[in-house]
DNA sequence: TAAATCTCACTAATATATTAGTGATCGTTC
DNA sequence: GAACGATCACTAATATATTAGTGAGATTTA
């Protein structure tokens, strides 16, 4: 029986990769009571607070919709605290709570631990050139999404 | 400002990329009624059936109980047809029904036209070496995850 | 063979993803 | 400065993801 398909399942591959990078972070994420999408809010703002929402899905991947969900729970359990723009009503801003940057504090070196793993497992050239191609594909690729404006 | 972390966010970029893969299919499959993991079921199936629920959600990274729900809606659409084994109650047989055959085979070469092309953006080298560092990232970080067995 | 164990699909509850659409608000144009 | 178009967060509806747990049914063990 010939395949019949001549490609295999990129998204597929590529989806199976980011899960094994991500069992690695699971357990300290879900120890600390924090889902994967709100630690990436959450490392985005110990970056560089405050960011308005449109700002956080841009930096986060994540839709308007699902970001309006997890900034409400993110609120509810105090990780964050959102205001309402003075001058414009329509935007608000997003900051960390003492509680959200402590948290950021305690867990990030626990993150570059992971990291420094994974680079042991993989070797630190193959990260190197991992992290080139991907920022590569994301910028080859990206043309094509903005060639449907007009 | 110095950057709190030394590492970018691997799982995002990832994410990010991977997204921008998808950017590329997602048109053929909402025109062709069908979510991406329906895409994943239909195309492992096409290449063998049957498939057992158990089998597919290894094949297509989808957890058992995502599986129920998208197997239960496709066979709701008339994509797959599921019947329960006489000899071992427990498993089902998960097979594409003529309409989801259909279906695989009318989708296939455009799936393929779009490899195409993206091996076009990104670069024929470029992606047997993506396949490759995939692959080898999935081999490699696998062991830490069977680690914790005993 | 009865009990303990394991496998399998499935349920339950909550969190996100995706697509489409809405109302309030802002900037611009006339 | 009122109509117009654009922006922004948000809602609604459906599809998946994640984690924990369950019960029927098979397999192993005693």
């Amino acid at each position: 029986m010939p395949p019949k398909f001549k490609r295999r399942n990129l998204p597929l591959l590529m989806l199976r990769a980011r899960e094994r990078v991500l069992g690695h972070f699971r357990p300290l994420l879900n120890g600390n009571g924090v889902t994967e999408q709100q630690w990436r809010i959450v490392r985005v703002l110990f970056e560089s607070e405050p960011l308005e929402p449109r700002e956080i899905g841009d930096l986060c991947r994540l839709s308007s919709p699902s970001l309006t969900g997890v900034l409400a729970r993110m609120e509810e359990i105090d990780l964050v605290s959102c205001k309402r723009l003075k001058h414009d009503k329509r935007r608000v801003e997003v900051s960390l709570s003492p509680r959200g940057r402590a948290l950021a504090a305690r867990m990030a070196p626990r993150i570059e631990e992971i990291y420094t793993s994974l680079e042991r497992l993989l070797g630190e050239n193959f990260c190197r050139q991992l992290y080139g191609a991907l920022d590569e594909m994301i910028v080859k690729l990206e043309a094509v999404e903005n060639s449907d404006d007009g």
